[in-house]
DNA sequence: ACAAAAACTAAACAATCGTTTAGTAATATT
DNA sequence: AATATTACTAAACGATTGTTTAGTTTTTGT
């Protein structure tokens, strides 16, 4: 038929993801991306339509690149401590390779809080009740505790991720620590 | 001398200030803040000398807007009660008027995160430490507690705090109730 | 070997960004 | 009242934004 792609979509697709992690949806320019990618514009738009098509696949991809973080906390049979581990791990991924770009699902979450963007914000809100039901799920392991309390604490908690992920950024990895301590000191 | 100018700096920072608070620096454009404020793009750069310098003085005027909320948390005698009613003083703010804008200095600290502008850092770096000194003082008023206890309660309850900020732009008033009442359960 | 189809390069698109400038209107001082 | 000084309006600035298009190169099927 034709000529053949001289890239691969997943690959570049990533690259892409790790810049938009990095610096945000605004703050990444289709040049820049042109850059990273290592193609043409013109390949950019022909593969992932605009801008916005190529965010989505960056998200698609971060959440295939963190599936396992979720893979593991599923099948962890130690109730809450399953849950610190999932805390420990989801900042350890930023803390190897120097890497302080948190979490770009709560990245996103932030920038587009304001904005009116539904397939975005659609994206955010199941990543978050997705979440939300694996702690409900862990935390009913434990019998002593009625709906009501587990509720409180599944809400608890994905907001205590929530606020882990922005300080993943900045903070040190001993603040860091001291905080997940913290959250499940009295859980 | 001359003819006198027909707006109020104050006033005009101050209505610069909240399109900032809800859109973040870098989506509020000048065009929008020309409209919002009232007045010529000539008399922004008259009067703040560019983007950057209005953006600072909106920061300052967002600290003096909430200067009460530091002055009462200071005052206060009953140490963790009187930091837990300054977490609840702080979302009330958002909760009037249907504001769901959470808190100016963190959502800059998300914005800026990867960014390498010092100014602001420098900005928010201050606004957190002071925040983790007058926690540092309530703390303290418990003297029972080690000082290893307390450095350690501080820095959660600034990462709670920066949670609870981002959370407040789009969780429910119940949610972020339960959320309070978790992290100071755990105290 | 030829023709069709897809992928590439590179330039240009209109729109918007933050910023500046030229020209006019208003006011305080002499 | 004349002048100097500042504030105003409105248009334009160059740079950059996301996106498109024209022209060329490569590859596949006949």
């Amino acid at each position: 038929m034709a000529r053949k792609k001289q890239y691969n979509e997943d690959e570049v697709v990533e690259k892409a993801m790790r810049l938009f992690w990095k610096n945000g949806y605004e703050t990444t320019s289709m040049q820049m991306l042109e850059k990273e990618m290592g193609i043409n514009k013109f390949s950019i738009y022909a593969s992932f339509g605009n801008k916005h098509g190529l965010f989505l696949e960056s998200i698609k991809c971060y959440k295939e690149k963190t599936k396992s973080l979720f893979d593991n906390l599923r099948k962890n049979k130690n109730g809450i401590d399953g849950i610190k581990q999932f805390f420990y791990d989801s900042v350890a991924i930023n803390q190897q390779e120097g890497n302080h770009k948190g979490c770009l699902v709560t990245n996103t979450y932030n920038e587009f809080a304001e904005n009116d963007d539904l397939i975005i914000k659609e994206q955010m809100t199941v990543f978050m009740d997705t979440l939300k039901e694996i702690f409900i799920e862990k935390l009913s392991m434990d019998a002593s505790k009625n709906e009501e309390t587990i509720v409180k604490q599944a809400n608890y908690l994905v907001l205590a991720k929530h606020g882990l992920a922005a300080a993943s950024r900045v903070n040190t990895q001993k603040e860091i620590e001291d905080y997940i301590e913290m959250i499940f000191k009295n859980l």
